[in-house]
DNA sequence: TTACGATCTGAGCATTTGCTCATTTCATGG
DNA sequence: CCATGAAATGAGCAAATGCTCAGATCGTAA
């Protein structure tokens, strides 16, 4: 994960309140979407310079400050989440329109799945929502808006602790409770154990269990899904190593869910690396997992994942589901 | 409203369905602003022609399709929103960056206000929302989003027929009670009566005695603001005759909530125009009253009714808030 | 069937926009 | 005090965009 932090020049001020770092660009970028005002007129009206106009218009765009969002369902994505939710026996699907071949599906995905989360978090009720980890939800929740959601939990359905030691996966959790103001449990220990004695102190420390009981007490679970291919996130962030990665291949894995790897046709492998992560796998009980992604390498777990029933509800792209119904 | 058939005419693409207009509208705007597409890419994505993807996304935008959002709230204006609030014993007040001189205030007020406005349609108590007219009110509630605020009722606080017997001030809360999917109720009668008489036979009618109680029964009052310069919106509809604008403002009359005209002082005239009302006039009772207006031509009218202490609330735009507060 | 009007479509062109490069500014460390 | 490097700035240019005009297409009426 790249952890690009803006570059803050904190020289004597810790109080960020210089005039107009983005305040300034916010006013451009609403100059420029909502006045529709041309870049020179912006220049004019701010008392800057053409160029710099520009410049914050994208600086605008690229630091999130603008959200474009398309009030007009698209009859061919609402067909194919009703194809899924019929083919897979799913409870709920969106399907968000295609973005064409080189783009990253979640560049496209993301700003699409954010609006409905922000629906699932302004449930007035309280629940508890249990979260995943990867880039999927990271790029998901930067795109979330912020809303109240004090009254629920969130909980983490995996531990936090890579296997550089940093916290690097306490993010997700975090930025999720961030945008929504609500109480959150990460599982603050290591995603897996080296053995089984780690496993089961790990298990019995009272914090874990109660994340691990909160966990599978949640009301919805919303993941992402990991392939494993040569790209699989569980050796990039060095969970495995490459022969194991390829051992577990062999054994038939093909996807995974918050670190738990399974078969073509979505059983969980019986492997040892399978058996120490410490956090829950899911479905847990009767709670309702919800899944987020798309594209061609997440095809393969994915497809496992719903023959498997291990995901009551999916998130993908409108190439993403094409593929998956046709198979 | 056009309501322009998909022409059918399938030759040779390839596996493309012939869709609906506003779907490919919707789609071109999707991929030019969420992924950044090029209209040359757009076009051979979509399989058409660059001309036409550029009037695809044009027309998306027109259509109201595309909604942005500015999610950085600008140091400014939240400044002014205080002050307003302070100097004049609000207690609600939203502030909407300015576009600059050229442009009508309400195209940079109403999407700033629909937001607002959804989020009180997104209480979950169900609430009773009093609504006045103008083209304040219309231009918001076409910025409004779809939100399910089912539980709610919407009110009239003004009549729907206009002098001339056309009902064009129904739709205000038609679309409102279209947007938000709420129950509503219009107070079918026209907006002024022509004597005594005929003012206590309306109020008798028992669907407008209905709606005058729930109207003041009511928990929020929404209204927009006229002024009582030579553009009056009272005059330029055909409420008041050239002469009796005149009088009017001989009388002290600067601006009116609802049809009800007041003073500089932000009290009500007595008049017999304003008498024959048959509307309500706020403030009513304990219920709020928020205030949607903008623009120098609004600004004495606003001032008089801070001054007055007859709204609660107010969205305005920055160059207003601005004028109102060094008065 | 033909004529007509309205809309859709594509080409050309002026404007606007985004990008690169050279230069300036600013803050930090020597 | 100057040296250094990173970020900001402005000029110039190529690409992208929006607009207008003329021809094509389609539905409707004669």
């Amino acid at each position: 994960m790249t952890q690009a932090k803006p570059q803050a020049k904190p020289k004597g001020n810790v109080d960020d309140t210089d005039i107009s770092p983005r305040d300034l660009a916010a006013r451009a970028a609403w100059l420029s979407f909502v006045g529709g005002l041309t870049q020179d007129q912006i220049a004019q009206e701010l008392g800057i310079s053409r160029q710099r106009a520009q410049r914050l218009v994208a600086r605008a765009s690229s630091e999130g400050l603008i959200r474009v969002r398309i009030e007009h369902p698209i009859a061919e994505c609402l067909e194919l989440e009703r194809a899924l939710k019929a083919r897979f026996g799913l409870t709920a699907a969106w399907v968000s329109p295609g973005l064409g071949a080189g783009v990253d599906p979640l560049q496209g995905l993301a700003p699409f799945v954010a609006p409905v989360l922000e629906r699932l978090f302004s449930s007035e009720e309280p629940k508890v929502f249990a979260l995943g980890t990867g880039r999927t939800l990271k790029t998901v929740v930067d795109q979330l808006r912020a809303v109240d959601g004090s009254r629920h939990k969130l909980v983490s359905l995996i531990g936090n602790v890579a296997p550089d030691s940093s916290a690097s996966f306490y993010e997700v959790i975090m930025r999720f409770a961030e945008k929504i103001q609500a109480r959150h449990y990460p599982m603050s220990v290591p995603v897996a154990a080296r053995d089984d004695v780690e496993l089961n102190l790990y298990r019995s420390l009272p914090h874990v269990a109660a994340s691990r009981e909160l966990a599978k007490s949640a009301d919805l679970a919303i993941v992402g899904i990991g392939q494993m291919g040569d790209d699989a996130p569980l050796y990039v962030d060095g969970f495995l190593t490459a022969d194991e990665l390829t051992a577990l291949r062999a054994s038939g894995g093909v996807g995974e869910i918050c670190g738990h790897i399974f078969d073509v046709e979505g059983r969980y492998l019986d492997h040892p690396v399978n058996d120490r992560m410490v956090g829950v796998r899911v479905p847990e009980g009767d709670m309702p997992v919800y899944c987020i992604g798309a594209g061609a390498s997440k095809l393969a777990a994915l497809n496992a994942a719903l023959r498997g029933g291990l995901i009551d509800g999916l998130f993908t792209d409108e190439w993403t589901a094409k593929a998956l119904i046709s198979q």
